[in-house]
DNA sequence: ATAAATTAAATGAATATTCAATTAATTTCA
DNA sequence: TGAAATTAATTGAATATTCATTTAATTTAT
């Protein structure tokens, strides 16, 4: 066997890499040590080296995943000056298909199953929502301030944003029944809206003017902030 | 070892009832045949006998579970005369507690992410989930007619009704922060209601009669239809 | 007596993990 | 600068354990 010599920085994420992709492929049950070692040509050893235990591997691997979420770039659009634009904008992209395939749906309900199962997972997980919570709270706080939204409870219309954008997956998964992602997508959207803005449903319902090219917006949001 | 013989009739169930309560303590990871079988007192292979493998009997309970939703009698609310108290009573029935821990919720989970590995598994839950938006919708267009809510499209806002019910779980799980069920299913709740009343959400913020004692309405509700 | 229910015994494959040995890269010191 | 010492990366082989499953035998009920 021909040895192929890499730093620990840089074979430790490359066994997490890996690990995701078998996981992919063959769900947690399926996923072993060996078959990733098999899969990157190199020993089963060298993981339980880096890793001690298969748990510590999977706790770091959902560490990894979340960090993806709460890197901050995605959720800035101060660039924007239009304060009605800029909210529709986040609003946009908290449910877009691409924020929602962040990571593989699959394997986020698995970590989601975990967490019930592995303190330490749950813990990372929880703190990854609430961050994200307390965004959606300051922001909304703002919005308010800005004449933008009417909420009297953020924190429960945060939680709410946060749980919708959860469902979403969910509905996808589960009752899509073949529509577009962006279909339910925009009926969520409505509803968020006239939650914040406490308006009746039916005078956002379709009328809300949904950006075209969502996904380019938010893909030139990304590349806006990926470099910094 | 001391037999003790039973019909498959009677066997069979049992055999899924402590697959149950094994996988409960110790997750899918940790759930095997022998350990059924040892919390049982019977032999492994009196398990595959019936069963023939583990995937079947991992099915086999998937569909018992998901029968338990499907239970009609939990959500017929005809004795009600006054159509608006009828209506609030579903809604309450379907944001509480009681509904939401039909079975447990980190099985729940664990066969939702199951779902996305076996295509069994998600034909059955995805049939119990429509069967459910099926009822709402169909109630939706009654309530409509009989000038109770104002929905233009019954059937997003039923998919939205299943998936808020599913988020109360996920809420609960990652979000409450120790604050009861209640108070984010009331929030849910007035939510839902805004929706479909197409009234402005402040105006039911809060201000919804929620019907004291709801957990007893609910078992009051069971136990009407538990006998027929 | 026959069929159903149950166990016994054995299977092989796969599992995570341990420990010692080997090779390459890096640092030390002359 | 360059050999020697040290550390880091990697493999080899072996571990015991657990796993689901098979086949054959045995017990019980009808």
């Amino acid at each position: 066997m021909i040895r192929s010599y890499q730093k620990a920085e840089i074979r430790k994420p490359e066994i997490l890499e890996n690990f995701y992709q078998v996981l992919i492929e063959e769900g947690f049950e399926g996923a072993s040590i060996n078959k990733i070692a098999r899969r990157m040509n190199i020993h089963p050893s060298l993981i339980i080296h880096y890793f001690k235990t298969k748990e510590n591997l999977t706790i770091e691997l959902a560490d990894l995943l979340i960090e993806k979420y709460e890197a901050p770039g995605f959720l800035k659009f101060d660039h924007i000056q239009d304060l009605e634009q800029r909210f529709q904008l986040m609003i946009e992209t908290i449910f877009s298909f691409e924020w929602s395939r962040t990571i593989d749906p699959g394997l986020h309900f698995g970590f989601c199953y975990l967490s019930f199962r592995n303190a330490k997972i749950r813990k990372a997980y929880e703190k990854m929502l609430k961050h994200f919570r307390d965004y959606l709270v300051h922001e909304l706080e703002f919005y308010r301030q800005e004449g933008i939204v009417k909420v009297n409870n953020a924190k429960m219309a945060a939680d709410t944003m946060v749980t919708l954008m959860e469902g979403l997956e969910f509905h996808a998964h589960f009752l899509s029944e073949g529509q577009t992602f962006e279909k339910y997508a925009n009926y969520t959207k409505d509803l968020v809206i006239s939650m914040l803005k406490d308006e009746p449903f039916s005078s956002n319902y379709g009328n809300y003017p949904k950006l075209k090219n969502s996904p380019k917006a938010f893909i030139e949001n990304q590349r806006r902030y990926s470099h910094d």
